[in-house]
DNA sequence: GCCCAGAGCTCGT
DNA sequence: GCTCTGGGC
């Protein structure tokens, strides 16, 4: 969705270029629009998962405009997106049911033998998979071209590189259909490149300059330019009723202060404005403010823009709308394009050997989490992951006491199996034939089971080794569950409309953590327990 | 003039 | 993701 409207609402400023222009320069591009572009050339190919060179054209597509990049004398930094943060719009899963069944059709048309029918389906359905990217990864490694896979937006991520220096891996310009980079606050914007590297250009200096026709932003700095995008509809905060990109743009040049804007807006609109659309705005605020991005320098996670405690007190401590933190060795994997973003599986068991070495001594669990759809809040948590850190060696520390590494094994074991692809269980199983290290019921496969419009929720927890659950509280009823050693059964919650709060307790380290989540159930609770037998002989 | 909802389109022969 | 269109106020 982007700003709504920004796009054509900020037309006098853009201005047409060829990307020459950038010659000598390092720009960011949003793989995901060429990536989207590209998928049309070969879209059965890829619905069907075609074997062959036909269902690689998307490919060929990027690298064509990759090279065209290079043919220019531009350094091209390729930024793909990682998982999708909680507070999204529903679009997504919008776009997904229409794909899904555009889908179902052009197989009924294709078995007809109505190919062009089929074909025109097909392209209904086409959608980006974090496989798709990974090929094209596999590509730019070949080449030597940068990239990297953002935890979360790769807006904020693009956003984030161009306010480096281009020695700190900064980026001079970014490539991009998406209007949102403007409210992440990016300086240099690009739209709409075409095959030959004509494209248009937003500078945002001019814009604030305002000396051109058009909208004057004199009065604005990047915090009241975001305000008015939030304002006038964002994929993380729909728009009161009847205020659009010139209300919005109207109301701030005016008062030149978000707050004043929402209390005169509180005012005009009482009936309109939701209860909470204050701190739905400040929270939205936050997320293009402070966004959870990948530091390519440091290599760890951080907010975009540091974050001060006034920021902290507005989300309600709430700090995972900005994007769930990650433990560093999982977003290092991510980021170099080793593991799934959203699945959190290596892609290969190649791509495994690459991980990084702290990677070894931590303990995975995750727990997903599909909310009750409520109407009444604008945020909806579709999906949660949490990954609990128990311990880190260094590489150095490794090397100095390796039998130190001895007592993480079984964990590394564990962990290791946990995040191979489903592929290898498999193998294992055949292997062993009855004899089951792994069930086949990987809870990864389940989660497609759950209904995206199901009422209800699944939540799977799984541990690795050494992980405790002890207790499991019904907070409605009051009654709870203990488990005295879940070494091997990993919880699974059942009962309808349970509130639960989660104790967990590392053996290995000691350390307890709490975490109370919301916990509700599969509609038919058809879903069954996943097991990880423990590894220690 | 502005907002909104809906429908069509992104490749390439 | 964007753009165009037509209808509402
Ligand atoms: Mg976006």
């Amino acid at each position: 969705m982007g700003i709504k409207d920004l796009l054509k609402f900020m037309k006098p400023y853009i201005v047409p270029i060829h990307i020459n222009k950038y010659s000598g320069k390092r720009v960011g591009v949003d793989a995901f629009s060429w990536l989207h572009k590209g998928a049309y050339s070969c879209s059965m190919e890829l619905a069907l998962n075609t074997k062959g060179e036909k269902g690689r054209r998307y490919l060929q597509y990027c690298m064509h405009h990759i090279n065209l990049l290079r043919h220019n004398g531009i350094t091209p930094v390729v930024v793909f997106d990682g998982g999708s943060i909680p507070c999204k719009s529903n679009t997504a899963s919008e776009r997904r049911r229409r794909r899904n069944a555009n889908h179902a059709l052009a197989k009924e048309k294709l078995d007809q033998g109505n190919v062009n029918a089929a074909i025109e389906l097909f392209q209904k359905a086409v959608h980006i998979t974090p496989e798709m990217a990974h090929q094209l990864i596999q590509i730019l490694k070949t080449e030597n071209i940068e990239f990297v896979v953002a935890p979360y937006e790769a807006d904020s991520q693009l956003a984030y590189l161009s306010t480096l220096e281009p020695d700190q891996g900064g980026i001079s310009a970014v490539i991009t259909e998406d209007s949102d980079l403007m409210a992440y606050g990016c300086q240099a914007i690009i739209f709409k490149m075409d095959r030959y590297g004509n494209a248009q250009e937003i500078l945002m200096d001019n814009v604030f300059n305002s000396l051109s026709d058009g909208p004057s932003f004199k009065h604005f700095d990047i915090e009241l330019f975001t305000g008015m995008c939030v304002m006038a509809g964002c994929d993380f905060l729909p728009s009161i009723p009847d205020i659009g990109i010139k209300r919005a743009h109207s109301l701030v040049s005016k008062y030149r202060n978000l707050d004043s804007v929402l209390s005169i807006l509180k005012i005009r609109k009482e009936k309109q404005m939701p209860d909470d659309y204050v701190k739905s705005f400040k929270k939205a605020i936050a997320v293009f403010r402070h966004a959870l991005i990948y530091d390519p320098g440091k290599k760890t996670l951080k907010n975009m823009k540091p974050l001060p405690d006034s920021i902290l007190q507005s989300l309600d401590g709430d700090l995972d709308i900005l994007g769930p933190d990650l433990p560093t060795s999982i977003a290092i994997s991510i980021a170099e394009g080793c593991m799934n973003p959203i699945t959190k599986e290596v892609f290969d068991s190649k791509a495994h050997d690459q991980l990084h070495t702290s990677i070894t001594v931590r303990k995975a669990s995750t727990i997903h989490i599909r909310r009750q759809q409520d109407s009444q809040t604008p945020y909806r948590n579709e999906i949660g992951t949490s990954i609990f850190s128990i311990g880190e060696m260094s590489e150095e520390k490794i090397k100095a006491e390796p039998e130190a590494l001895e007592k993480y094994s079984n964990e590394s074991i564990a962990l290791r199996k946990l995040l191979l692809p489903m592929k290898s269980y498999k193998a294992e199983k055949k292997a062993e034939d009855k004899v089951l290290d792994f069930p086949d019921n990987n809870p990864f496969k389940k989660r497609k089971l759950v209904n995206s419009d199901a009422e209800t929720a699944v939540v799977v927890a799984r541990t690795v080794t050494e992980q405790t659950i002890s207790e499991v509280t019904n907070v409605e009823s009051g009654k709870s569950k203990k488990k005295e050693s879940v070494d091997s059964l990993p919880l699974l919650f059942t009962e309808k409309n349970l509130k639960a709060s989660i104790e967990t307790k590392s053996k290995m380290s000691g350390s307890k953590s709490k975490s109370k989540s919301k916990v509700m159930t599969t509609k038919k609770g058809s879903i069954t327990s996943f097991f990880m037998r423990k590894t220690a002989s």
